[in-house]
DNA sequence: TTGAACTGTAGCCACAGTGATTACGGAATG
DNA sequence: CATTCCGTAATCACTGTGGCTACAGTTCAA
């Protein structure tokens, strides 16, 4: 029942905000952000590919390489990432109806098209936040955290 | 990188807009359903279970029973499909970040909203549709069809 | 009343997508 | 150089999905 065991953009997601995050201009290295998202850094770097592919961030190797952002973080928004590892793929799922069924041939037209409406939906929805947006909750939320500490909640 | 290998939304539209096709009262069996659906006759009675306890069809036992719709084609909106299909399952893959994070955290957090947001999305556009519409697609289809052959085009 | 035609499920199997892990080559730094 | 990184390939395990078989229960017709 459950869909989408594909994690790649919430990583995605997760490691621009990180990067957006770090206060000197150092880069993380994928060991760093594996540690944090809690998935491999080869994943990581699997991950990270096309975005750096795309110019969304850049990755150096050597002694005081990793990754860092290419761009500033109010410039990413997420309908960037959500197209670059969801490519074109159908966000609907579509089955492999008998191509002699009018009634078939007919559904798969239709569903293909509904199925690009609901992509775009998606896109225009995640258009509108950016990283800077999200980076923005983090901060607000630390602020959360460090208010409650100091009334002494748990 | 394909995400949704699930088909079930998919089937059960199918399904759905073949049942509002037939013109006599007569009921369709899973094992004629699952001829046009080009899948099997028992993932027909699994997939569809869920719309027969939400009273979108009825089913049948016995010599001439079978599936038939529950409600008139134009009172059946996709999203009452894919809400029933779907349940409240994140649409965006979500994964499970180092909770000591406070990046981790809140990215995880706004991910969670973001995902009702897009589900929002997704759920609006498919309001629009419903299987009257896809119904008078199948027939728009048929004419054309016909018109087609009638100019002896393949 | 018997048998045929259905649905409802459970159980098992195969396939595919996802991600962990290891391994190794290459580049940058000191 | 030795270290620290990235890039990538190869392999493995886990899980979701759907095919398939089997069987119990229901309906209807002869």
């Amino acid at each position: 029942m459950t869909r989408s065991t594909n994690t790649q953009f919430a990583v995605a997601v997760h490691v621009l905000t990180y990067l957006a995050g770090i206060d000197d201009g150092r880069p993380a290295s994928s060991d760093e952000l594996s540690k944090s998202t809690n998935v491999n850094p080869v994943h990581i770097r699997r991950v990270m590919g096309p975005l750096r592919d795309a110019g969304l961030v850049r990755s150096r190797p050597g002694v005081h390489g990793g990754w860092e952002l290419a761009l500033t973080p109010s410039r990413v928004s997420l309908d960037q990432v959500w197209l670059l590892l969801q490519g074109t793929d159908p966000v609907l799922g579509l089955h492999d109806p008998d191509p002699v069924c009018a009634t078939g041939r007919s559904v798969q037209k239709s569903l293909i098209a509904l199925d690009q409406k609901v992509a775009g939906a998606i896109a225009a929805s995640l258009q509108q936040v950016t990283v800077q947006h999200l980076l923005a909750e983090v901060h607000s939320d630390d602020g959360a955290d460090l208010r409650a500490r100091r009334k002494g909640s748990p």
